[in-house]
DNA sequence: CGTTTCATGACAGAGCGATGACACTACCGT
DNA sequence: ACGGTAGTGTCATCGCTCTGTCATGAAACG
């Protein structure tokens, strides 16, 4: 579901155990990861869904990476996909000619997960690939990922960041009904051990937070199945 | 005046005839070149006044390129200056070292001029250097990064290096929220190891810095999520 | 009317940022 | 060459905010 607003990250690798690796690192950091073994199951993959990033390692058996790069840059539809070249040291001479086939960055191996996620950050954001950064409204309040704001009706509010990621979860499914497991899962985190009746406790401190005096209550309680982002009576209307 | 909104290379080089000619292919390209002949030169030209791009030459008469790029890289001020080294061919091993060091790339002499541009653009684009040597404003602070100039409220205010790129990088995203890692990243450079905490004593310093008594803060502090330059609590006021 | 489900207030502890101090380095002028 | 000065990165500590849990009261449902 999510899965869908994640980054998503081709690595064109044939040693499995790196690929390994790296899945679960880039995984772990909220990216969406699929692999292929040669530049053939590249291409096709390439394709039919181009992925926001390519790790693109320079060795590779059939197709070189260098080569896969050059068919890439040639398509006019995959002219601007952000490439990631992986080379061992002693090919470095060569791998700065990957810059000129047109990868747009690489690192060499072996290299710390840190540098290459940071790497990928980088060029995720020059390229300007994070859809996840537009402002969310419903009803009168309105909220800012990028500059870490809630607004309503123009007056600023003041939440904590628990409340911050909840009212965020539920903006991006207005009026649609949440059992408490599903909110734990989506806004704590799902390996985290809490207990589900904590989660009334921050939609309290959200209707606290964002609710002045005599404005509707827009976070509606739906009784033996959880909570909704919903203008509470105004419903019905036959 | 266009002059100052073109990319500005430094090269340093003793040779007077290959200068000649990269200055010339370069201002064709519509880059803004000026050069230093040996390692002393370039450090004072850098320090008055840092190009986007440094190409270097591997052997100078009095420093060579290798020490000169070392001193850049332990001065906070030019961690992130992307650095091309032009080496003779028969010093390709060495040249490797240069990577090491911290050049950003090299290329081998003699070299066509299209390969360098190439990478050139290439390391431009890499290193995100949008060459904006616009003055900087947000309420009533103004950056010059010509000359290298902080004003608020006409006052001129003292910051260290550190201080002087960090409020330079929050005035080119004003209002947008960044965790310790990304400006880690952006201020200190990629690779470089240092504990995010350490963001939160420059913060400090800028403050202090930039805050005259009486004056509003205007780096807000975002829990759980990072910094960023903006206006902060003078909202509220039921 | 009893049972189930949610709302609320309180609270102890964890988490997080602000701050001051300190050791270390680079730089400048004498 | 040498000493003073400024700048940098790290740490320990303080204080505040936030967080998760419980106990209790209120409300909805059969």
């Amino acid at each position: 579901m999510s899965d869908q607003n994640k980054p998503y990250i081709l690595i064109v690798e044939d040693e499995a155990p790196l690929v390994t690796l790296l899945r679960y690192n880039l995984e772990k950091q909220g990216f969406r990861v699929e692999d292929a073994g040669d530049g053939g199951e590249a291409l096709t993959r390439i394709t039919e869904a181009p992925p926001d990033l390519l790790l693109l390692d320079w060795m590779l058996p059939t197709m070189s990476g260098i080569e896969l790069c050059r068919q890439l840059r040639r398509r006019p539809a995959n002219r601007t996909l952000p490439i990631i070249m992986l080379t061992a040291r002693a090919e470095d001479q060569d791998a700065v000619r990957g810059l000129d086939t047109g990868a747009d960055d690489y690192i060499t191996k072996p290299f710390s997960t840190e540098a290459l996620i940071a790497r990928i950050r980088a060029l995720l954001r020059r390229s300007g690939t994070v859809p996840t950064k537009l402002k969310l409204n419903f009803h009168d309040i309105s909220l800012d990922p990028a500059s870490h704001r809630v607004l309503r009706n123009g007056r600023a509010l003041h939440l904590g960041p628990t409340e911050f990621r909840l009212l965020e979860f539920f903006l991006r499914h207005p009026k649609r009904v949440f059992s408490r497991e599903d909110v734990l899962n989506a806004v704590w985190g799902r390996d985290i051990h809490v207990e589900p009746r904590t989660v009334d406790v921050h939609i309290r401190r959200l209707r606290k937070a964002i609710n002045g005096p005599g404005e509707t209550d827009i976070v509606r309680t739906v009784r033996a199945a959880g909570y909704a982002l919903d203008l509470d009576g105004t419903v019905a209307a036959a």
